[in-house]
Order: C-alpha cells, then structure tokens, then sequence
DNA sequence: ATATTCGTAATTGTTGACAGTGTGCGGTCC
DNA sequence: GGACCGCACACTGTCAACAATTACGAATAT
C-alpha cells in the first residue's frame, strides 16, 4: 500500500508533479491557462471540439479539472459549452468582431475619462516614455518592437483608470477579438498614425481633460474598427473580383 | 446488486427526477438558475459561504453539478471562488457599486447611440408607449407599477442596439449591482424626473440623433450613480450625526 | 437508389470514494 | 499563564467507474 503511494509519487510529472510544489492553485486553474494559451496561439482553432478524454489524458488528469476549466473559459468567451454536446472553440466572424469593437471603444472612452481625472504625475511621465519609444519605432518602421508598446500604453491607460471592473473587463474583450485576428490591426503604414493620436490622447490626459481624453480614446479604438472594416472591404473586393 | 439499482430509481425525485424528462438542460445548469435566483433574491446573504456538501444534499445531487454551477455562477460575477475555500456570496461595497454605475452608463451609452442609428417605427412606438405608461404611474404616485416598465424600457433600449454582446454584458452588470441594493435605486420622489429623462431619450432616438442619445443615455444612468451618491452620504452624515 | 430504422460506438453527464488542504482545539513545554 | 506544537475534523480537490445521450453506419424496406 505504501510502495502505491510512491508510485503516485513517481508518476509522469506534468501537472500532476506541479501541484505537489504549489497548492494555491489548482489543478483545473492550471488547465485553463494552458487552454487559454493554445487558443489564443492558434494551436487549437476556430470551432475546434474539445474531447474530454483526449484533453484528460493530454494533460494526465482526470476528467473532473478538465470540464471545470472549460466551464471557467466559457467565462472568457473562448469556448462555448453546449448540452451533451461539449465545448467549442468560439468562432468569431466579422460582425461580432466589430461589435466587440463597439463595446471595447465605449470602454476606453470611460477609462480616458477615468484616467484624466485621476492621473498621477508618475503615470504621465510613464505613457510619455511609451510615447516616445513608440515613435523611434515608427521611425524605423519596426513593427515588430512598436506592437508590445502599444499594448503596454493601452494597458497602462485602462490600469490608470482604478476602475477594478474595466481593468477586468477589457482583456476579457481583448482576448475574444484574438479570436478573430491573430494579431493587432496595426498595419506598418498605420503606425505613425496611430502614434499621433497617442500623442493627442497623452495631450488631453495630461491637461486633465476627462472630456476630451474619453473622446479621443474612444475614437482612437474606432479607427482601429475603421481599419478593420477597410481591410474586410478590401478583401471581399479581392475575392469577388479573382 | 440488481437491488441497489433499484434504489437508486426510486429515490426522491428533486432535480434527479426532473432531469429524466427534460435532458435538453444538465442538472448543473439549473442548480446554477435556481442558485442565481437565491443570491438575487437575498434567500442567500452576501459574504456567505456556499457548502459543496450541503448544496448535494439539498438538492439532492452528488457535488459534481454542485461545483460546475459554482464555476457558472463566478462568471456572472455573483460568487468569487478561493482555492481550498470554496465559494462565497460576493460582497459588494459602495466603491465597486459606483465603478459597476460608471461602466453601465458607458455602455447604456453605447446602446443609445447604436439603437438611434438603426430604430424602426415599432420600436418608437413600444418605447413612447412605455413612457406614457410610466406617465401614468407617476401620477399616481405608483412605484410598485413604475418599477417594472421602468425595467422594461431599459431592457428596450438595450435591445434595441442590436449588439448580441452588448445585450450579454448589461444583465450582467444588472446582476451585479443587485447584490449592492435589492431594489432598484428610483424613489418616489425622483420618479417624474425620471420619466423626463426617458421623454429625452425617446425624442432623441426618435430624431436619430446618435450622438444626442447616447449622451442622455449615460447621463440617465449617471444621475442614478448621482442618487445612490446622494444615498450613501445622506446615511453616512445620519449615522456620523447620532 | 433513397430513405428509414435500429444497433453500436463515442462522448458527455453524474456519481461516490479517496486524497489533500486549512482550521481550530487540546495538550505540552517554557 | 502564555505560546507553540500536533492532531483531528471539516471542507475542497481529484479520481475512476457508471449512466445517459448523441452520432455514425449498416441493414432493410420502399
């Protein structure tokens, strides 16, 4: 009986090994991530079925963490579940997309309003760090270096609103508009562009104005859509006319 | 053996009895509605903790269902999970109440300005027929009738913006709030004022004028975070006082 | 040949038992 | 008397087996 204990012990590490080191988290919490993970990626794709078995015997856990992570990421709107049936990869087409779009827009509106009013001396000289690293980018035409920046500055904005509830909500858009595309919209033509409006929404928070700041936010994300919507023109144009 | 299978048939019938006529829904899934409609309801206080065991033998289930309705209800925000610590009834204090307001009026924004930019004919005329019921109700000084059209005619114009994730999102914070205060926060008093906000709206919508209707959209929502302000200070200065 | 039905295989839903974790109480040592 | 240690209890986390549902394909009838 005890030698049975050992040989639990010595199973094949993965997560059951993991779990002996670190007990705050659980099993299924560990799952969800590495779910989350190769969904995002693109490891599992759009629609994709997620077998219960398969994952179980992947991830060499019983079936109990696996439906428990799928439930927690049918809470991020990655995976739908449905009756009998089981979990799906979500399958975003361009017209939720460019309603996340809407939503995510209102979203930053509120944080730039949130943030003018609020904001800290530290926190402007940290965007205007951003700022500016981003337009040496530019400069270089390096999109590659320019993209974490941009999200870091985006980050940085919505963190700066001290709303816990927006700070939680608008990853959770962020990451069902990955679904749809793999990478940010910035195109390399775009990039300066983009940067201008930083400098503007920068400007606005700057001189505290929640009015303007929340405007300019929102706009700047509805160019993104704009862009979105050009790109999906473009293409439809390109399918119908080949 | 054959026996015990048999008692197993024949055991109280509860949620396992109705599961037998209706599979279309998992048990998980109405314990989850039946558990929401305790926390909303107030049947289960906030801060209270959610017995896994317990909940199994209420309902008669085993704590599988009981864990993954769990799972369901953090994702409408109505419990918070700790590893090792089971679920709590999530406490919601004023400062997280006034950031839900915040992150509603954005969005009630967002409605505004979609639902004018697409209303049709029927729905003017449902939405006008509501104000003029509210009309009625606040002349008669009758909050217990103003209450659930008011309810209505925001469902309404929520709907109404056609944006699927933008009709998820605004019951969920619906939801959340509730947890803060039962009723809605409309007083008897404020009940008239309230109606000429939604006469604006209405006329605003009416006039397709999106960037109008959303504006007095947030502000309608903005001034119920003004009257649960109003509250709270009004208590603090009563309590502080005695 | 096509549509329908039945049976089997694959998959999800549910269960009860077991393992691990955190807490509180009683005993012991200083 | 107070602080610390250890043990027992209650609870959550995980597992493997069983039940129910659905999907697929072959056989049959039209």
């Amino acid at each position: 009986m005890i030698e049975r204990k050992q040989e639990v012990r010595l199973r094949p590490v993965s997560f059951g090994g993991a779990m002996r080191i670190r007990r705050s988290e659980t099993i299924a919490s560990l799952i969800q991530r590495e779910l989350e993970g190769m969904i995002i990626s693109g490891e599992i794709g759009a629609g994709d079925h997620l077998n219960e078995a398969a994952l179980s015997e992947r991830f060499e856990v019983s079936r109990g963490p696996i439906r428990e992570a799928c439930r927690g990421l049918e809470r991020s709107g990655l995976i739908r579940i449905v009756a009998n049936h089981g979990a799906f990869v979500r399958e975003m087409n361009a017209e939720e997309a460019l309603e996340l779009y809407d939503i995510r827009a209102a979203l930053f509106g509120l944080a730039g309003k949130l943030l003018a009013s609020r904001v800290s001396p530290l926190e402007i000289r940290r965007l205007s760090a951003l700022v500016e690293e981003m337009e040496g980018t530019v400069d270089t035409d390096d999109i590659n270096a320019f993209y974490p920046l941009n999200v870091e500055f985006h980050t940085l904005l919505v963190k700066g609103s001290e709303n816990e509830h927006l700070i939680n909500l608008v990853p959770t858009i962020d990451k069902q508009l990955h679904l749809f595309r793999r990478r940010g919209l910035v195109q390399p033509g775009k990039m300066r562009a983009s940067n201008e409006e930083h400098k503007a929404i920068l400007a606005a928070v700057s001189a505290r104005d929640a009015a303007q700041a929340g405007a300019l936010m929102e706009q700047h994300i509805l160019a993104g859509k704009g862009r979105l919507l050009a790109r999906l023109a473009e293409q439809q144009g390109a399918a119908s006319g080949t």
